[in-house]
DNA sequence: AATGAATGAGCTTTCATTCAT
DNA sequence: AATGAATGAAAGCTCATTCAT
């Protein structure tokens, strides 16, 4: 047989291309519209595929959903640990605020941060997602920012506060922001603007200087 | 109490009990389900009517969302910006604590936070409910936080912060409860699980010492 | 008991009042939009009267539609036949012209010539209706041209023609000048436009010429 | 021959030729029940497809019956306008005769003409129809016939009529025959009953003696 | 491995008809 | 005699999923 020139780009594509493409498109996609309103074979055409060709990879819309959450909210955690971990001679405070500006850098200003707002508009509808997002995200999240506090308050750093408490005061403004970049700051309408850099900045402000201040300074 | 059935229901009720009741089964609905997973016949069904009753009152599933907002979202703001105009003699503290303490006691305990989560999710997919929500319910509730803030600053009771940086900064957390509560919260899957007054507590404290602290405390 | 000034009108009208009103409005609404496209609630309405009233003198829109078309068109028929009737010392040209252009002074400025345009879409979707109208309405009036035409030829002032396909020949330029001004014409559309009475004269102009030419004119 | 059950037609049939059966369905189905009475899952179990499938090719209901007039009338016209134009040396009288017969045989046996029908019947419901119509079919085939009336009274063959008013006198008998084939003619009722090829040669006869006819004739 | 034609359950919306008042 | 709130059967349209090629 005669060696022919392609017609069309190799048909032998490395067997990892085209499931990443799916799943970079389902990204954009599910983020920008939400689960129930991301249509399939929109998908699929981002992809630069077609709707059967999605059907190959993953058995459903659900499932595909799951592997776009999987991969990249367990790998984002997963690297938030390791920036956590390797601390160094530094102070609780400085690697508090470091964690969180570095976190915000990392999710701020990629697509990866509206799947919490996907999960937290859907989760109900989808409760075989539930437990799973609980355990490869919230949790290891949470426990991140726990164990910095506790370890300030151990050290003298920080004041005796409730530090499960804390830990959530202290990571909801990042998730208030990292959900409003999807969602009411994705719609220019005057009202919705929020500064991300400067509300971040504040916060960091109020809430180390709240956590390092005298006890008597408040009431 | 015996439950009967009731065959048909009495075929004229009170005109003016409709619109609550479907308003009532709307909220319900659009805040467990969200906007476009929640089918008009079941909140018809919960409301104790028929899907064709609905459309007497409501021309659309969309104008029905407004008005559920509407109701719910500008009620919630008119009653929050009464408070904070009755200052009496309180300090910027106090009354801070009072308006965030206050809110949460109502947007905390029932439905209404709901429809944030719903709005967060499907505002992308709902242009024309932008503008609306924007000046019916953000710029509202923000400029009542915001006016705190700078009078407390005026006041020399709070440093000098960036206003309207702070004002999401004190919000944020508040809105992440909100918001929790209707999705996360409402699984019961461990690890989502928040302690949401102790995590106001917290808030506040941090929030209002470090309003309050000195430059000097920082870095 | 105090006579007391009547806060509505008089709650017992003429009996012969609201059907009569109903079947105005109705003829309106059906020549305008046709049979399945006229809600019954418009009807209603357009009477000045709510919908249960329409039911209690018209069981469906069915008997609704049928009872306009008996009225309108029963009364219709019987006037020209007894134009027809009357004929006086006049030549069949001349009462031909007449009775055309009497007709068309009749039915061409009034309503009642749209119904044979609801009659002409939807007969076939409406089989019990089809023998009433053939027996009311076609059959009389196709029988009021042919017996002049008949008349005509017999006392030789029109050539011998086919008497039943003149008499169509004759009739449907009028039929089409009816049908045409409840539908295109009613639409402001360049093209759609036709001169009614120039064509009308143009059609007698031709057709009358035509009935009395020699024979030897032809081929 | 047997027929057996085949429980699922073949998968993929030739692209091509799904449209065609599509719009022979619908064109079967509209000229018989009008555009609103006819049900979309009609048309595709007639054309031997499924609803779902009918929406692959056209994107509504509206547009489907837009292709369905665009590909029988607007053949029709052309085919009309090439017939006029091949002339030859025929007289006008000859061509008209012509024109008109083979027209007759065209539309007269076919289901063509019954859009006319549904045309007449919904334009007013329909008002982004009407001015395609006007321009695809009402204009062309107006001027077809014009033209051929304003040669036949240049070269002095017929009498000095107004062209345009004539024009529609002509044509009007031909829509007539063909709006009764597709509406009361349908139903098998006595009194509806038209011979429309006696019909048609009368109309011709009395309209091209009529043409021809010396002026002292009338009155 | 890849396609895209085909399906049909499911959704929103409409409207003739009913009936308690 | 009159009302209008209530109903529910349809109808248009969408889209996840299947499968022959």
């Amino acid at each position: 047989m005669i060696a022919r020139a392609s017609p069309r780009p190799p048909a032998r594509r490395r067997k990892e291309v085209r499931p990443q493409q799916l799943l970079d498109a389902a990204l954009e996609l599910f983020v920008e519209k939400g689960f129930a309103a991301t249509r399939i074979e929109e998908v699929a055409r981002h992809a630069g595929a077609s709707k059967g060709t999605l059907y190959l990879y993953y058995p459903s819309k659900e499932e595909l959903f799951k592997a776009v959450v999987r991969q990249n909210m367990g790998k984002l955690i997963g690297e938030a640990g390791a920036v956590a971990a390797g601390a160094g001679g530094r102070s609780c405070t400085e690697l508090l605020r470091e964690l969180l500006t570095g976190w915000w850098a990392r999710v701020g200003h990629s697509q990866v941060g509206g799947l919490h707002k996907v999960m937290l508009a859907e989760v109900r509808n989808f409760p075989e997602l539930a437990q799973f997002y609980a355990d490869e995200v919230i949790t290891p999240a949470r426990e991140l920012f726990q164990d910095l506090i506790r370890r300030g308050i151990e050290r003298g750093e920080f004041r005796r506060v409730d530090v499960r408490a804390a830990t959530v005061a202290v990571m909801s403004p990042l998730i208030f922001l990292m959900l409003h970049r999807h969602s009411f700051g994705a719609c220019a309408v005057q009202g919705f603007d929020v500064d991300t850099d400067a509300t971040l900045a504040a916060h960091l402000d109020l809430v180390l200087t709240g956590l390092q201040g005298e006890v008597e300074a408040r009431r």
